[in-house]
DNA sequence: GCCGTTTTCGGCCCGACTGTTTTCAGTCG
């Protein structure tokens, strides 16, 4: 069974708890053991008991046992069938809980959420005491809500939150001004933008801000908070604070939550108390700090910590023990090795990626179409690689302010060998392996798959190692500790693929990777020379990861890199 | 149900907003 999988069902029996009444600690145990797994590269079963993990006790570990070792948990099994599953589904509706849920059902025994939409529509639900009109309102906005989908892409939502960002920090009422959320953490989804502001003026930011080109709706407008909707159904707060309160505000919205409910922990333990308008001792209520973030970490104790690591990852004790990462930065970045050019599928020709390059201060750049059985993505084939081997010899000996290197991502086929003649894989700089094709293979077959491509001496890099598409397609079963323990043997690199619906590997992967001594590359797969942009996007997985600026192949110089890859 | 520089019991982050109430519970972030 699938970390996910655990994690799933722990999550459902926190569900069920809650709605049943028991006392929220019990059912809060429950999710955090749920994050644990899921923040977890490795197995559930190759760990559980051979390492503490956080908020996994005695009880818990039992329970993931059974569902390791039988496929299933008594438990769960029994108290599922004490909750009605309509119940459940009804606490996806926005502002309906567990108790307002099981109020409407014990009510009205409503068994589908059309039952709870007609009971809506014939204002069955406002009669019911405890709930009103209001309730009865949101409850049909909150219907049509759930069939949206949930969160969007980072790399859809920053140029809209950027472009507001832009407009709204013009204004000369604007004093401060930032992206906060799971934006400025730079997670590879997002729900909503939150922006951050102080002004002296707020109900004129407030005006500019609701009546902003791309507004769709203002839901909510008032002179601190106000809410509107964007272009694509995206939700946007912004918050005005005072001054002197900037950075306790800016701490607070940007989260995580996790991280939050860590650091105040840790506040109370130190006679503190934490909020969004500063920091204060517990006892005289007297505030210590609050103007800017660095100062509320380092009244207590600890080290500024960037953003991107905020989520209650051991981020919180590294920066107590000055140990926190020097994150890799985009500056960094000398060059993307991960390119397709009109070849085959990309949009630009080579001479156009080249200028793009160079404009970005790249030392290098791989062109890396695609080759083998691949019809979606027109692969190219044999003498036109040749021919494009040819035609990158010569642009390198007409320009020396970038060297151009030969590649192609080459498909591995379901044996785990690369599509391509040997002749050639001999003759290319760089050689990128990718699955296209078959990515639903039991978990030991597609870990041995991949571990024989990584044995392959022409390979040099492994593309977005787990296949997954963010909000479509789930990572495929893979033994990745396997893999990474691979990719140290066979001294392979594994890519962070900076495409906005790939991001793979993941955060959390590339830092295990990495903590194994793996080598990892960033690249964009650009498809166009606006794509080679994504970088940043990698970027920010890496940092996620805890990456610095030594863990990434493409920070080398180029004569480093060529020593490194023996070109 | 978990956890321990206050330990094996008694805590467990903190506040805003809302809708429904006559003082607060529920939900959210």
């Amino acid at each position: 069974m699938r970390n996910q999988e655990i994690a799933d069902i722990l999550n459902q029996i926190a569900d069920i708890l809650e709605i049943q009444g028991e006392i929220q600690w019990k059912y809060l145990a429950y999710r955090r053991a749920a994050r644990t797994i899921e923040n977890l590269s490795e197995n559930i079963a190759d760990v559980l008991g051979k390492q503490k993990l956080p908020g996994i006790g005695k009880a818990i570990e039992e329970k993931i046992k059974e569902l390791i070792t039988t496929g299933k948990l008594e438990y769960y099994e029994r108290i599922k069938k004490e909750v009605p599953p309509i119940v459940i589904e009804m606490t996806r509706i926005p502002d309906i809980g567990p108790k307002t849920a099981k109020l409407i059902y014990d009510t009205l025994k409503i068994k589908t959420l059309d039952d709870l939409e007609h009971a809506a529509r014939s204002h069955r639900l406002q009669r019911i005491k405890g709930l009103g009109p209001k309730t009865e309102k949101a409850i049909l906005k909150g219907l049509k809500e759930l069939k949206k989908p949930q969160r969007h892409l980072l790399g859809v939502i920053l140029p809209i939150a950027n472009r507001i960002y832009k407009d709204l920090k013009s204004l000369k009422e604007v004093k401060q001004i930032s992206l906060a959320g799971s934006i400025r953490r730079w997670k590879e989804t997002i729900r909503d933008i939150d922006i951050l502001v102080t002004s002296e003026k707020p109900e004129k930011v407030m005006q500019v801000f609701t009546s902003l080109e791309l507004v769709k709706e203002v839901v909510l407008k008032g002179p601190t908070k106000s809410t509107i909707i964007v272009t694509r159904d995206i939700q946007v707060d912004l918050r005005v604070v005072e001054d002197e309160s900037y950075g306790a505000a800016l701490q607070y919205f940007t989260g995580s939550k996790e991280h939050n409910v860590a650091l105040r922990t840790l506040c109370s333990q130190m006679g503190f108390k934490l909020n969004e308008y500063g920091l204060f001792l517990k006892d005289t209520e007297k505030k210590i700090a609050g103007e800017t973030e660095e100062e509320i970490y380092k009244t207590l104790g600890m080290a500024w910590i960037p953003p991107e690591l905020r989520e209650d990852r051991g981020e919180i004790l590294a920066a107590q023990n000055d140990a926190l990462p020097t994150l890799v930065e985009l500056k960094d970045i000398r060059g993307d090795l991960h390119l397709h050019s009109n070849y085959t599928d990309g949009k630009n020709t080579i001479e156009e990626l080249v200028a793009a390059a160079e404009k970005r201060g790249y030392e290098y750049i791989a062109i890396t179409d695609h080759t083998g059985t691949l019809s979606i993505a027109k692969a190219i084939d044999e003498p036109k690689l040749l021919e494009q081997i040819t035609h990158i010899q010569k642009l390198n000996e007409q320009n020396q302010n970038i060297r151009i290197f030969t590649g192609a991502e080459v498909n591995i086929d379901q044996n785990g060998d690369l599509e391509l003649s040997k002749d050639l894989l001999e003759q290319l700089d760089i050689v990128i392996g990718a699955i296209h094709s078959n990515l639903k293979m039991n978990r030991k077959e597609m870990t041995e798959r991949i571990v024989h491509a990584l044995s392959n001496e022409h390979l040099t890099i492994l593309a977005h190692p787990t296949g997954r598409l963010l909000n479509k397609r789930a990572p495929s079963d893979i033994d990745l500790i396997e893999v990474f323990d691979a990719a140290k043997k066979y001294k392979k690199i594994l890519e962070i693929n900076a495409y906005p619906n790939r991001l793979d590997l993941s955060d959390v992967n590339c830092r295990t990777a990495n903590q194994q001594g793996v080598l990892l590359v960033i690249g964009t797969d650009a498809h166009s020379v606006k794509q080679m942009r994504f970088m940043e996007y990698g970027v920010a997985v890496a940092r996620r990861g805890w990456l610095e600026k030594k863990d990434i192949l493409n920070t080398l110089q180029l004569d480093d890199l060529m020593k490194k890859l023996k070109i």
